[in-house]
RNA sequence: GGCGGUGUAGCUCAGUUGGUUAGAGCGCACGACUCAUAAUCGUGAGGUCGCGGGAUCGAGCCCCGCCACCGCUACCA
């Protein structure tokens, strides 16, 4: 099958601002958006997968100017740190976008022309209580006279000064019954549930139009006509989802394909940019919305919040070398439901990779693996009759890939994993009651049998596991005899897996199949010195 | 303050339109087995379902009140 023929499947994760180094929000964020692109992929998508940086705005320049360095050379070195870590997540992305590449200046200028030609921007005066120190605008009721008359911010206790800036705003508030209206025929619009309850009782109130450009500095996409102001960052950023499919050539292959994008995975932290001013900005430039935006909950080291002064910030990199990559996207899926909050810990991960994976995924594996090494002259088993004990188990195996497509429509990872694991529980009970090794001595066509129907079961669990665990899968189904789809095969994902693909769920495992000598996938954690 | 949500076993959570002894996973105790990565399987302990009222033959599920915790409440990203 090649692309054209294939639906296509347009996913992204929310940019990141290098303006420090990554940390496991970004890993998480961007693994968990990995997992949903590889189950597209593997369910017969064209998915186009993109992640990237987001390199504007005033921070960016605060931070080279305290470190004395020219913007562009920061950010270039930053940004590196977070191209490096798509390869060292295992992810598949199509493109690594960046803020300040050619295209994106381009389209971040041409979606600018169409709200302006909408009659949707205007120039007047920005006023408000602005603190230096913040680096932001407060609203009167947000700041109070001190006994020394001088105004400060109630929430920082920064002084604040009345400044007048001319500025560019976006008539947001002529969008409030259109976005209204489309949270409400569109409820998948935005997810979580709770998530949307939020954004739609934002709006529900009065919208203000938002300021939408800087003269106050210029690191940023000059406003077309107008160099003396740069774009606010989201106007900039959010387009980033735009420039990714192909825009602003509206008539390209691509952006015929990809827009509008399926999913925008981000945090929880910025949902209203995604679920308020980003289909707003489309409306006005007479572009489709993305079909859905999702907001991913936080992680925090042992319920405590990450942050530099607690000295509890965790390298991603340095949790992938401490228990393996697919143990650490496999704990992050399963452990925590996506749109919630979460917390990871030695203990949680340590349990998570022992007890799910080496000693109920892994260990069945083996255990079934072996036998048939030593019993079946390594070859998998022809069974001469399946009784119903059998057929159960193959049919719950079976049920499994409608379980998982629902899930992963929902951005539901850890129930697709969870029912997953009901199965390969279930498979361990099943096997320690039938006693194959028992049967070996009285009934070997009965051995046969329940051989054959367990590895039948880790066929169908390898392959589904593999958008979380793209290599352990793999592993799996090599043990299995199960090729990979050869030359066909794509860089990116396993597309055109063959034998690995959900298409091939149906067909059950082929009896006489050569099996490689098995070896464990899933290594336990050991203490050091326990 | 306003709007929304949550509160069920030691921990994390399921509990459909109210109906017999309230469930799962993990952890714990005991036992079994030996194919397997000291893995697996079985049994068990443990809950006045946040608190107090109410309508009902009957409520974890419905109504009222209270308490606790969490989220959102606009221009740093």
């Amino acid at each position: 099958m090649n692309a054209s023929e294939k639906t296509p499947y347009y996913i992204t994760t929310a940019i990141s601002y290098p303006n420090g180094l990554p940390h496991i929000g970004h890993a998480y964020e961007v693994i968990a958006t990995d997992a949903m692109a590889r189950f597209k992929r593997l369910d017969g998508y064209d998915v186009r997968f993109l992640t990237g940086t987001d390199e504007h705005g005033q921070k960016m320049q605060q931070t080279a100017d305290k470190e004395d360095m020219d913007v562009r050379v920061l950010t270039d070195r930053n940004t590196e740190y977070f191209k490096d870590l798509q390869p060292a997540l295992n992810i598949s992305l199509d493109r690594f976008i960046r803020t300040t590449d050619e295209d994106h200046i381009e389209a971040a200028q041409a979606i600018w022309k169409r709200m302006d030609e909408a009659g949707d921007i205007y120039l007047d005066t920005y006023t408000g209580w602005y603190s230096v120190r913040d680096e932001a605008y407060y609203a009167e009721e947000e700041t109070e006279v001190a006994d020394d008359g001088i105004r400060y911010s109630r929430e920082t206790g920064t002084p604040v000064d009345w400044t007048e800036e001319e500025t560019f705003f976006f008539r947001l508030s002529a969008y409030r019954d259109r976005l209204l209206a489309h949270y409400e025929e569109n409820p998948e619009f935005i997810g979580p549930a709770q998530r949307r309850n939020e954004v739609a009782s934002f709006v529900r109130g009065e919208l203000r139009d938002l300021s939408i450009s800087r003269t106050t500095f210029d690191w940023g996409v000059p406003v077309p006509g107008h160099p003396d102001h740069v774009m606010y960052v989201w106007v900039d950023a959010l387009t980033n989802y735009l420039t990714g499919a192909g825009f602003p050539e509206t008539e390209s292959e691509s952006y015929k394909t990809y827009w509008p994008a399926d999913l925008h995975v981000i945090g929880k932290d910025i949902a209203r940019f995604h679920a308020v001013y980003w289909p707003a900005f489309l409306m006005s430039a007479s572009l489709p919305l993305p079909k859905r935006v999702y907001a991913h909950g936080f992680l925090f080291n042992k319920g405590e919040k990450m942050s530099k002064s607690v000295g509890n910030v965790v390298d991603p990199v340095a949790l992938v070398n401490t228990y393996g990559l697919d143990q650490f996207r496999f704990f992050l899926l399963r452990e925590v439901p996506f749109g919630q909050d979460g917390s990871y810990s030695h203990d949680g991960i340590v349990g998570r990779m022992n007890a799910d994976l080496a000693n109920d995924l892994g260990n069945l594996a083996q255990r079934s693996l072996s036998m048939v090494a030593k019993n079946c002259d390594g070859k998998v088993p022809e069974p001469s009759s399946l009784d119903d004990a059998d057929e159960e188990l193959l049919a719950k195996s079976q049920a499994l890939l409608a379980k998982c497509r629902s899930d992963f429509e929902v951005q539901d990872f850890h129930r697709a994993l969870e029912s997953i694991w009901t199965v390969i529980g279930e498979t361990n009970r099943y096997f320690s009651a039938q006693q194959p090794w028992v049967l070996r001595k009285t009934d070997p066509e009965r051995m046969n049998a329940v051989l054959y129907s367990t590895l039948e079961v880790l066929r169908v669990a390898s392959i589904l596991v593999q958008p979380v665990m793209p290599d352990s899968g793999a592993k799996l189904l090599t043990l299995l005899g199960q090729d990979d789809g050869g030359a066909g095969d794509d860089a990116d994902g396993g597309d055109d897996g063959g034998a690995r693909d959900f298409a091939a769920l149906g067909t059950r495992i082929v009896p006489g199949t050569d099996l490689p000598k098995p070896t464990p996938v899933f290594p336990r954690y050991e203490e050091p010195g326990a």
